[in-house]
DNA sequence: GGCATTAGAGAGTGTAACTCTCTAATATTG
DNA sequence: CAATATTAGAGAGTTACACTCTCTAATGCC
């Protein structure tokens, strides 16, 4: 018995099935109080209020939460980074690739560039270098540079540089993946701003995580290859 | 004026230049007070005490004290999981390969796995067909495999879900970088079980963050040359 | 009419990672 | 040799984060 889908997916734009919030609370796992405290600190919108002591939450509230919830457990993003995330997806001013550089300053490391260390500035040299050779349009401030030169830096001050070809092999190799997953992404007429803009983020922190996943995974293998079970 | 080598690295192992914690402080960045922390925290090993009020720290200090902050500021791990990676490292029963294991567990996610999410089900099972194709060795419970599986499980609940033949993909890349990764470690005879340890770890944590950092900037490339600036 | 449930706001809790304060002792300097 | 500065070590206090609890007034439902 099919369900009309006009009762499925009523009225206006991201309005479905509407239900109270202990329902809300059952579909998406998160405990009522959470919920509210969500709510309070502006991640989630609020429900329509039907009475003074009654609200209601739709289909948009239940994928917002779902959101929420896989960025700050899978992606380990801090609520101040997701909040910052989810203000400019709701910014519809906001342009896909503004939308990314959200999600990478979001997700950027919150380490302050040691200048005056020999080995950082050797790491930015290399990083400056590699960049420049690759073409990459990046700013200048993109955290991800700051992280990567900061890994750089403490793989030199541990006396295992990661040297020029080695370092190129592994962007050529990041290259390879981001290249895949930008082609990846729908275009905008056919998905839509919304579905756009929860592909991205959904790229960008959850794909990371499973390639993560992935290369930890090989290197127990590969470790058990090499050293043996002992 | 040349140092004299034996003067430099004089002493016991592990006993270089010796100073009182100022120096030691100044050396790292480390405020003395955090220093003090790490101390009673047992993540530092006590200095040679020469007198009630008086202790020396040594190079391996130093070296422990840098491995320490860039397992945190870089590789964001929480200083529970660095007291389990070092504790492992100073356990020399501990081989190689359960090194890496303890790495993998210390970083690996808290999250609990929440069976009974068909999500989560058909995840799980994506996950076991996909280790089992590719013959990979890895412990039923590796928190990685978790880590897989909620993040494969988040996209499928997003409507996004990684499909057998592009998760391959990135099992392959990840399989390559792996498989280079561990290839490129030090021999244990040549650099000693200290070297392949902090060589192990370094190599799990910060080419993991360099890998991401990458990935990241290629990202950013590509969206500008897909997005525009806008 | 009466009772369970709910929205909303404020205060309280637990954890992590420091940071401050204090004491006694030791090194340094005049 | 006495005054001052510095240090090790231990405990308590602080800050940030992410909830979680408590309370009140207002419904909805029987």
């Amino acid at each position: 018995m099919p369900v009309p889908a006009a009762q499925a997916r009523a009225g206006g734009p991201g309005r479905g099935v509407c239900v109270l919030m202990a329902e809300l609370s059952r579909r998406s796992g998160v405990p009522v109080a959470t919920i509210k405290f969500y709510l309070r600190d502006g991640l989630l919108p609020p429900g329509t209020a039907t009475a003074a002591t009654r609200a209601r939450y739709g289909d948009d509230h239940l994928r917002r939460l779902r959101l929420i919830r896989a960025l700050q457990e899978i992606g380990g993003l801090p609520l101040a980074a997701i909040r910052r995330i989810l203000t400019a997806v709701d910014d519809t001013s906001v342009g896909p690739h503004a939308l990314l550089g959200a999600v990478q300053y979001a997700l950027g490391p919150r380490l302050d560039p040691d200048a005056g260390d020999p080995d950082w500035q050797a790491a930015a040299a290399e990083v400056d270098s590699l960049l420049a050779g690759l073409g990459w349009r990046v700013t200048p401030g993109a955290p991800a540079r700051t992280l990567l030169t900061a890994a750089l830096a403490a793989l030199r001050r541990a006396g295992a540089p990661l040297a020029g070809p080695g370092l190129a092999e592994y962007a050529a190799t990041a290259g390879g993946l981001a290249e895949r997953e930008v082609a990846g992404l729908p275009d905008l007429p056919a998905a839509g701003r919304a579905g756009l803009v929860e592909a991205a983020v959904t790229g960008v922190v959850l794909y990371e995580q499973v390639l993560v996943a992935l290369r930890r995974l090989a290197q127990e293998d590969q470790s058990a290859r090499r050293f043996g079970g002992g």
